[in-house]
DNA sequence: TGTACTGTAATAATAAATATTACAGTATGA
DNA sequence: TCATACTGTAATATTTATTATTACAGTACA
């Protein structure tokens, strides 16, 4: 993963925990990750299509946690924006050579072994947890 | 992770593995994974830096592996590949803001935890375990 | 000395990530 | 009902990362 989208969500995320009974605004968010509101917006529907995050419309509004921050796993954060495997992706090597032909099959059983592991250990952090380590 | 270097090393490595008493050609490699010959030498030069290869130059010239598969291990080649950590790069946020101000830190020490967990894994797993997949 | 390699740099091409702009749609409340 | 302050989303531009290509000097062999 070589891309900030991990961070802006979990900021979004810390965000609306810390002021949980505030709808927060693109703008306001925007402001304190310092990147553009349109940005923080797309990533926010992309977190609200993932059920984190639920959103009004409209004068006033603004996002807010869809569920407590402890049900909320680090690992469905990373789930909701990671575009590749951990280890990346794959080359489409040539089939007439018998390494080439079957090695895409063993990357990917390695890669998708690779995330099953990485998704145990994100699935036992919670948002709850991580916004505790802000004093 | 979005790109295909770890692959790429791993097939490099993997065909290394299987003609280990002979030096293997750039082209030759290139031919198996099917890519450009310069980007398989670029590829093996990381490698090398690694000391997980070596090589020889001019005529009849190649690469072999510069130790036994047994002790290569996986995580050899992801350190050697990855440009950035598992879970991404960071935002530069509003130090003015109390949570931007700290959630870098907050963030780094993420990722070095799941960075050193997911080590864990790959250095119990060896290139010569992942060779012996092939038939 | 010709040949077949590596090593590396320069450049080009493609793809991914991020930023920006724009604007329709929606809710609020004066 | 209208001005206002939001969201949602698309279109586009810009920047950065990745991969491919070309070129050529250097090296070793026969």
């Amino acid at each position: 993963m070589n891309n900030v989208r991990f961070a802006t969500s979990l900021h979004i995320l810390t965000l609306l925990t810390y002021m949980k009974d505030e709808l927060l605004s693109s703008e306001f968010i925007a402001g304190s990750i310092n990147i553009n509101p349109a940005v923080v917006r797309k990533e926010i529907s992309n977190l609200r299509n993932n059920g984190l995050i639920e959103s009004k419309e409209g004068k006033g509004g603004g996002s807010r946690l869809a569920k407590p921050a402890s049900e909320i796993r680090i690992a469905d954060i990373y789930k909701a924006v990671k575009p590749a495997s951990v280890l990346g992706k794959s080359n489409t090597p040539n089939p007439a050579c018998p390494i080439g032909k079957d090695i895409n099959q063993h990357i990917d059983n390695l890669y998708q072994d690779t995330e099953n592991f990485l998704l145990k250990k994100l699935e036992n952090m919670t948002l709850e947890k991580f916004t505790k380590k802000f004093s």
